[in-house]
DNA sequence: GTTGACTCTGTATCTAGGTACAGACTTTAT
DNA sequence: ATAAAGTCTGTACCTAGATACAGAGTCAAC
């Protein structure tokens, strides 16, 4: 058989058939082909996709805004409404990644101040600075 | 009255007041000191504690790992355990952050390239390499 | 050509993380 | 001192995202 049946390209990317077929409900993959008798084909590329939703989730977006970052990412839109859609997410991931650098550092102190075995460490809230942006 | 009352600190944390009740009883936040009456008492760390959650949550960490990160960084761990967590913390990190700036990278890509107006925009996948990492 | 593994559609169920009452008590402002 | 607003506990309900299952058809292997 030509191409990757729904139980191939789901093993491939981790996720469950379900979660395949939900997804394409959704939208967030494309309709694939289909044989005679209606089974779905799949090509590799369904299996970058699908992980790269994984990802993006794991980095904190939902799959609305998935949807949208994979829409603006294929093409045939207006240069303005592109312009405007990755300023937006761009800026928005800037801000991630400071976060996340703050954690790191915070954590990083936190191991390297680390007393000996038994005896209670100092107090080292990570909380930090992670509470003033927007 | 000394301290915030729960729809003080719910305002100020940007949240639900029963998030807030419901925040204590997952264990991320200690359980306040309480009136006479049985009234919630809150100091301003609660809105810094509450403001972490919240954006902990939004990149991409679920409440029982950010109840972990609060209470190893809470003290009176053993040294190892606390290197041990934030080794694979750290990692955890730096791959989020790797792969936020691949992202951002995409993104800045297909805004520069992008064409005129009415154009449609080539082909500019962002689904790229956010696909091969554990 | 029958048995077991796959797939289909459609509907129902589950988990995480919240939110929303209900009914009773307390505090505040008028 | 009474009404409005705030709080309490406990239970029920809600949304996003994912899974499970039922009933029917299909494919592959022996």
């Amino acid at each position: 058989m030509e191409g990757l049946s729904i139980s191939k390209v789901a093993n491939e990317a981790a996720i469950n058939i379900e979660t395949v077929r939900y997804y394409e409900k959704r939208g967030l993959i494309p309709e694939p082909p289909r044989t005679e008798k209606g089974y779905r084909i799949y090509s590799g590329e369904y299996v970058d996709r699908i992980r790269f939703i994984k990802r993006a989730q794991e980095l904190g977006f939902t799959l609305d805004e998935i949807l949208q970052l994979l829409r603006i990412s294929e093409g045939g839109h207006d240069a303005q409404i592109v312009k405007e859609f990755t300023y937006e997410k761009i800026q928005e991931i800037i801000w991630k990644i400071d976060d996340l650098l703050l954690m790191k550092n915070t954590l990083q102190k936190l191991s390297d101040e680390c007393p000996g075995p038994g005896v209670p460490s100092s107090k080292c809230p990570i909380i930090q600075d992670l509470t003033n942006h927007k």
